[in-house]
DNA sequence: ATTATCTGCTTAAACGTTTAACCAAATATT
DNA sequence: AATATTTGGTTAAACGTTTAAGCAGATAAT
């Protein structure tokens, strides 16, 4: 049962009598391989259960046909998605990807670069962690002549591919659908300012005001990790206020769900009394009460140009990136904590 | 900038006039070379900034250094952290891990089989994904002869070893927690019943009732896919019967979270007039209103056994694998889904 | 002084592919 | 008929390691 009876490439040149290099061929639809030795040499690899050596093929190609994803962490429904429609897209061309989470961690994101690179993976797709400010570790990846790509958490500076939504204008759109709804007093717990998407959520929230006549005040802005129990704190500083916000806008659903919670504790009555927006549109956004409006990211569209932009790059010899932005426009999607009934 | 200059163990030798099998043996630390040659390979080595060609060295020796792991859905916290554990131990050993998801698709999981062979790995862990009946596919691994572990979602028959919690057990805990709390009519949302944990659960579900000298009632006892949706309907199906229970134990905490919308919209007070309890404690359970009392996993442990078994096979020349469990206890959180107040 | 053992290497083959270079036979071109 | 081209392969080297086998020189044992 637990033997290994490897089929080689060299075992099916013996049964036909063929050269080995003539199977190889005849195996890549070589052309100058006759069609009646194809279909001899696809049948004996058929019978005897032929399964290609990738690592060799890797040795001498110079190619693993692996490709590396860093992501902050699997378990939110953005990353499980995308990387799923990276999957699919790569998977076609007969890539296959190496998963690894860098727990937000900006230690275990140069680690996971130094796994991949160890594994000679043919390029990297890379959502940044939180704590991440260095860029030096993604040297490295260029050093090794490997396409690198990054999505939704991607900084100019390291002059790659970025793949994601606008988030300047969702900010925009968010704070416009509240005004509709009429509030005046617009707080936003904002994400780390250093991570450009989050400082694009927090400009476009500032102009977005402005637009509107609406002035910006300092304690109506604060800057959260963005996980559900500093959602928790955040609201409860919010709620302290003299003046409480009669919006809020939070940049990620985790701590909006901490928000919530803190709000339905207190029976502070949403949207009529505060109205809550949240970011991501985890599954979960529609699952709360009450059900919470926020933004889809198209992590479909996202996975798929990531993917896309990859195998772009592997068919140039000569990789030379430069920054290339993919900016998508989101989806506001608006549910029953901030639409009033009127 | 985007020049492969790959320094290989030939430069290494060549700088100190020494073979290249000289070089490997002083980086794997063998005993029949110097102190000072190994010294002064190292930083030779490191002076050229060497990184090993995993390839070459998995191709010669066999050995991928790669593990698959498959799981349903890896937006789950249970799968993230479980994933996470496995990764810790085996990156100690200088494994790295691929991961893969199955959607709860069996024809994906039998693609996923066929990936990870492919790409040569050491050894697959798996969780089996919902549709999962057949096994054939599961017999390619252990004809590759890589040793095979199940977690969480595993069959006997295969005969391999497996991870899990007691479900037959938390199942006893669960129904005696609600007779504790003096509920009479309790309900079980299963799930379905030819995956093992779930039936595993639903018998505990049924003789803990009779334990407690309680009716088994068919119409109380319902098998459901255990999404969100689906809970919701399930929910559904036990508020409209003319008796209703006044306690659901729902085996998985997304599909409970359905439920919970169901009795929060229809203004039915949890926990005193329906008592609710899920399974697997994601993170939601305890943010959601009322929290959850549900069933947490230990992650952690079941990753950390998983990975630590893998490794000891991997030290035996022959792969003779057995049916073995390692059943851990899980531990019952009780939130104020199911905490009545005296 | 002779033989045995140990130390610290070297040599060469091997892992399973891919691929550049070559070649014989068949067919086409002039 | 002589030459060129095409067809359908073959040969051999290479990818970067690991490892079994070998071996010279130094040291130890008798």
């Amino acid at each position: 049962m637990a033997k290994k009876n490897k089929t080689t490439i060299k075992d099916i040149a013996n049964v036909l009598n063929i050269s080995a290099a003539a199977v190889s061929k005849a195996l890549h639809n070589d052309s100058r391989i006759s069609e009646k030795t194809k279909k001899a040499v696809r049948q004996v690899a058929e019978n005897l259960n032929y399964q290609p050596n990738h690592l060799a093929s890797a040795l001498r190609s110079g190619k693993s046909k692996l490709v590396g994803v860093i992501v902050p962490k699997t378990n939110s429904n953005f990353f499980s998605a995308t990387i799923h429609n990276i999957e699919e897209v790569l998977n076609k061309e007969g890539y296959n990807i190496i998963i690894t989470q860098s727990n937000e961690s900006y230690k275990k994101e140069c680690e996971n670069i130094d796994t991949l690179l160890f594994t000679q993976v043919d390029g990297i797709i890379v959502s940044m962690a939180n704590e991440t400010v260095d860029l030096q570790h993604f040297e490295k990846v260029k050093q090794a002549g490997i396409p690198l790509i990054t999505f939704d958490r991607g900084e100019n500076d390291l002059n790659v591919d970025y793949i994601g939504i606008d988030d300047y204008d969702s900010s925009h759109r968010i704070v416009d659908h509240l005004v509709e709804q009429g509030c005046k007093r617009i707080a936003h717990i904002g994400g780390f300012k250093h991570t450009r998407i989050y400082n694009n959520r927090i400009r476009g929230y500032i102009d977005a005001l402005e637009k509107h006549n609406l002035p910006l005040e300092k304690e109506l802005l604060l800057e959260s990790n963005l996980s559900t129990e500093d959602g928790r704190n955040k609201m409860q500083e919010l709620l302290a206020l003299d003046k409480k916000p009669d919006a809020v806008y939070v940049a990620g659903d985790y701590a909006a769900l901490g928000a919530l919670q803190v709000l339905n504790e207190k029976n502070i009555k949403i949207p009529d009394e505060i109205a809550l927006v949240g970011f991501g549109d985890e599954p979960f956004a529609n699952m709360v009460t009450p059900k919470m409006t926020s933004v889809n990211q198209h992590s479909y569209q996202i996975g798929k140009i990531a993917a896309e932009k990859f195998l772009e790059y592997t068919k140039q010899n000569q990789i030379q990136q430069t920054l290339q932005k993919h900016i998508l426009k989101a989806e506001l999607i608006i549910r029953e904590s901030s639409l009033k009934k009127k």
